[in-house]
DNA sequence: ACCTGAACACCGTTCAAGT
DNA sequence: ACCTGAACACCGTTCAAGT
């Protein structure tokens, strides 16, 4: 006799997410997670197939948010300023979701990373960016470029790596600035 | 009656990182390590007092390996190439050793995070190339921009991130370039 | 002074048994 | 069809007992 399901695979998901961002990767337990959505830890595998399907499924539910976030917002008219908001905008995202934001750039085992699609999808915006600012010819270069810098900052901020003091507001303007300034100058001297 | 000692902190650090350079954080277990000195597992805590303790020094010894690499390296008399090399010295140390790369700057659990100076010490050839480069009032700002770019860029390229194509050698000197570029130039514009 | 086996409180995962 | 308790093979860590 069929037993109505008592969770979901979408509960699950929200539940893990819920937990990696309040107590990191290492909080998340299955029997966390199973206590959370009022199961025990057994009925999850009816849903998912491991831990690591599960993190996988989480780090596909942050990227589609950060996607969902930058979408529609490198439109001001200048490139450069497209990608200042940008930058500011995956900035945000990182501050206001500091340990799913670590999540979905750490290095996870290969069966536990996320569709490449959905990482294309997020970046698309800031490749459209540096198109306008660089000239196709340039824009990828220029798009990793952007995105390196900006993820670098964003982790060292995060993982609290700048500790020689000064003013890193200024320091993320200040390279805003000097990234949108050389790529949209021609191709550069050396 | 004293036993003499079977193993030391110093195998137990080497021992440990070898584990990490070969399966990830999650291979170190502190079991291997003990079959590894040939000890048993509680004999460790003779040594060191715990699993998070033994991840700081393990980290402490490849951010000195780090600092050891990069000394010096930054001494041709062009400010511009000088940082061009240590980029390069950089990025070839995170390929050279992946995983231990990865760790130094994952985001630890506060008490497993290194000595703030030792960092201090692994970035300093930068901070001299960007005060020549862009002169002392923008240096911070200047290395925070390199470093961010650098570790940004090397962190992706270890996840595999950059999967639109293209080649990645030269989206990397595009990177130095045009912030070699940026940096040397007066105070940007915007 | 260091090393050990046994024990404790946890993990992830499997599986037969319940409804 | 889903949920459960029991079990298995692991963890990190503590501690009394050995040398």
């Amino acid at each position: 006799m069929p037993t109505p399901a008592r969770t979901s695979r979408r509960d699950i998901v929200a539940a893990g997410r819920d937990l990696v961002e309040a107590e990191g990767l290492e909080g998340l337990t299955m029997q966390r997670v199973a206590t959370a959505v009022g199961v025990r830890a057994p009925s999850l595998y009816k849903h998912v197939s491991s831990r690591g399907a599960l993190v996988k499924l989480i780090v596909e539910d942050v990227v589609a948010d950060l996607a969902a976030s930058l979408e529609g917002r490198g439109r001001t008219g200048d490139a450069g300023d497209d990608l200042a908001v940008l930058a500011t905008v995956f900035r945000d995202f990182a501050r206001a979701h500091p340990e799913t934001y670590r999540l979905i750039f750490s290095p996870l085992p290969e069966d536990w990373r996320p569709d490449p699609d959905r990482l294309a999808e997020a970046s698309r915006p800031v490749l459209e960016a540096t198109t306008a600012l660089a000239g196709s010819d340039r824009a990828l270069d220029a798009a990793r470029t952007v995105t390196a810098w900006a993820h670098g900052f964003v982790s060292m901020e995060l993982a609290d790596a700048f500790r020689l003091g000064g003013d890193v507001d200024r320091a993320f303007g200040f390279g805003v600035a000097s990234l949108v300034d050389a790529l949209s100058r021609s191709v550069p001297a050396r």
